[in-house]
Parts: C-alpha cells; sequence; structure tokens
DNA sequence: GGCTTTTGTCTAACTGGTTAGTAAGTTACC
DNA sequence: GGTAACTTACTAACCAGTTAGACAAAAGCC
C-alpha cells in the first residue's frame, strides 16, 4: 500500500470507478479518493484519457495475474477455476459495481482507439487460457476428441462476455449463468465414456 | 413520416444517438436533428430521462414487430431465421452505431430502473421466443428430446448477448459470430438421428 | 363577417450547475 | 536556493432545463 503516488492514483480511480461509474467519473471523485487535488491527478497524468489508458494497463496486469492463479490437476479442473473466478468470484472482483463501470468503458470502445486496443487484450487473454486448458483436455483424452479447442474458446469466451453483460443490462443472477456454462462445459466438451460415471 | 412532433422527436433521437452515442447525446443533438429547438424537445417531453424512457417503449415495439415477422415451416429454420435477424441483419439495424449506443444504454442500466426495466423485457421477449422454438423443436422430435427448451433459451440468449458485446467491445466479427452460434444449435439441438444426413 | 380571447406550437436567450484543464503560488526537502 | 510535490483559485466550455414571449389557428362573441 506504500506505493509512488502515481499508482496511488490509479487505485483511487478503481475505487472512485467503482463509486460513481465510468460516465459520471470525474477527475475530483479520483483526485478526492487519492486525497489529494485535482491539479495533483493533472500533475501525475496529462490528461483524463491518458489516466484513464494507465489504468487500463494496470487492470490488464492484475487481471492476468489472477487468471494466472488458477490451479487444477485436469483440465476439467482448471476450466471449472476459471469460470469461477471470471463469473461468481465475489472477493477478487469486488462485484456489481465494478462490472457495471467495466460495461460502461466496453462501450466506448468504438469512440476510443486505447481503450479498445486494452479491452482486445482482456479478450485475447481470456480466449487463449481457455484454448490452452481446452487443448490440453482434448489431448490426454478427459475432452471429446472432435472438439476444436479454438472453436470452442470462442464460444465460451463469447458466452461469459453474454453472462457479464447480462448481470448489469438485466440483473441476472451470476449463480445461474455460472451453472449454465458449467453444464454445458460438463455435457459438451468432456469426453462421453469416462463422463457417464458422473450421471 | 408524416408523423406527430413527439413521434417526429423520437426517430431523430434515434438517428441522434446513431450519430452521437449515448453518453454525448444531448438534447440539442436530438433537436437539431428534428430541425426544431431545444425547447421545443422539452415541450413534449418534461426530461431527458422522459424522453429517453419513451423512446425504449418506441424502439421495444419496433424491435418485437421485427421479431414477429420471422417465419419458417421447421423450428430449425426459425431459429436459424431468428439468429440471423439478431445477429447479422444490416438492413433491419443499421449496425455498428446503433448497436454502441445500445451497449452504452446496457451500461447504464443498474442506474436508473425505468432503462433496467425496459431492458429486461427485451432480454424475456428474446428469451421467450427462443424458448417457444425450441420447445416446439422437442415436441416435434426434430430436436433432442432430452433438451430443456427454457434451460437452452437462456444459455442461447446469453450467447447472443455476449455476441452483440463483443461486438462492440472488440470489434469481432458478426459472421463469425453467428456462425459459432448456428454451429453450436446445430451440434447441440439438433436431435442425432435425423441430423446425420447433414453430415 | 369582424373582433377579441384562448390555445397549441415553437423559439431565442438565459440560468444554474458542472467539468477538464491551467496558472500561479506554496510547502518541504536536499 | 533550487527542485519536486502539491494546492488554491481560476477559466472556458458545455449542458439540462426555464422563462418570457412570438406567431398562428381556432373558438367564442356581437
Amino acid at each position: 500500500m506504500d506505493d509512488d503516488p502515481a499508482t496511488e492514483i490509479l487505485e483511487a480511480t478503481y475505487r472512485a470507478l467503482c463509486q460513481h461509474g465510468y460516465a459520471d467519473l470525474t477527475i475530483k471523485d479520483i483526485a478526492d479518493e487519492a486525497d489529494r487535488s485535482k491539479a495533483t491527478v493533472h500533475y501525475y497524468y496529462d490528461s483524463k484519457q491518458n489516466l484513464f489508458t494507465e489504468f487500463l494497463d494496470f487492470l490488464y496486469e492484475r487481471h492476468t495475474e489472477q487468471l494466472a492463479t488458477i490451479e487444477g490437476d485436469t483440465p476439467r479442473e482448471r476450466l471449472g477455476a476459471l469460470f469461477e473466478l471470471v463469473l461468481t468470484d465475489e472477493q477478487a472482483n469486488p462485484g456489481q459495481e465494478f462490472r457495471t463501470a467495466m460495461l460502461e468503458v466496453k462501450a466506448q470502445a468504438p469512440y476510443d482507439d486505447a481503450i479498445q486496443t486494452r479491452l482486445t487484450w482482456f479478450d485475447e487473454f481470456l480466449f487463449e487460457r481457455i484454448r490452452d486448458i481446452t487443448a490440453a483436455g482434448v489431448e490426454s483424452g478427459a475432452f471429446d476428441e472432435d472438439v476444436d479447442p479454438a472453436v470452442a474458446a470462442d464460444f465460451l469466451v463469447t458466452t461469459i462476455t453474454g453472462a457479464h453483460t447480462r448481470r448489469v443490462a438485466v440483473d441476472y443472477s451470476a449463480e445461474r449463468l455460472y451453472e449454465t456454462i458449467t453444464r454445458y462445459a460438463e455435457d459438451h466438451l468432456v469426453a462421453d465414456e469416462p463422463t457417464e460415471a458422473t450421471h
């Protein structure tokens, strides 16, 4: 927590973002959260856009670190742990407020190349992670042999994205979405023979 | 096109929304698009929030009319037509600008009950439409008998929502998402026996 | 028909509030 | 004394909503 002021401002940005949402996020909100003046924020970051771009880099680092911690002896376990992390984890993602703000940011992507570039990183990172786990599962025989890891990963990223959106837009239960996706994976990825025991 | 001024303003709102996005949408933008003054907009709609709520009602009506036109002799054809309408139809949905604006609106749902209520209508309408088609397919034997229509519809709505979000946030190809979802439906909904012919 | 009054539609100009960013100066440490 | 870190006070721009009134058509009245 004994960061340099620049990092402290990024952490304050996170808290301010959760409290006010992206649309209503002002430099003053961030400054207040960082216990500094508005001008100090501008001292470290030239513009609001500049600050936010660096904030997304900061988030990306945190997010990839989190996804890297995923463990499990089998691909199936690792995939389950990943779903849990991105769909239900409440301690890692302080919840609805942050997800809402991230959806606001996603909607701003077409207006801001720097944002779109970074959101694409997030998307691709998740895709690659799922594709690799799926490929390992296919190779080990745990997953159905005619599953194409890239196609399955693409589909799952889309569904996870949809779960995030629905959770915000129509206040849909995160748990229920988690269960539906897990069920899909169990039913359609896991190979037939070894799974019969599960039923 | 010879509507009353109130409706003309709603149509102007649609055009202004596509041009400026939701975040940057001002009463002036709408007024300019309607070739009227700012005060005239306020003459017909008390507040911006009021105008936008009525605009969403206007959109809902248009959207449900569109979804009602879906035809097809078999449930499979109807589901295919629905995917095409909600995922690729470019003449019905003037494209990226509008989808982007709608994602911005979705992100505002948690801050505005009137918006959330209406987005839930959209979500539920699509869900029910897919569930009914799926149920008809299961009943006729065209779809796998152990498909639960409600579960499948829920999953598909989530995936469609994800496709919309990814298209905006990471500029993902709509066509590719359409193909992935169609493939899922063909592989996992359609009953085994009658489908062998397709492969 | 001619006259006034009312009503519906609309506008220019203004108000009050907000915001990103800046300029100039202060404090604190080396 | 110089520099890094920081603040107060400001500017310029923007926006939702209001006000006061223009203009025309319709309605009521003689």
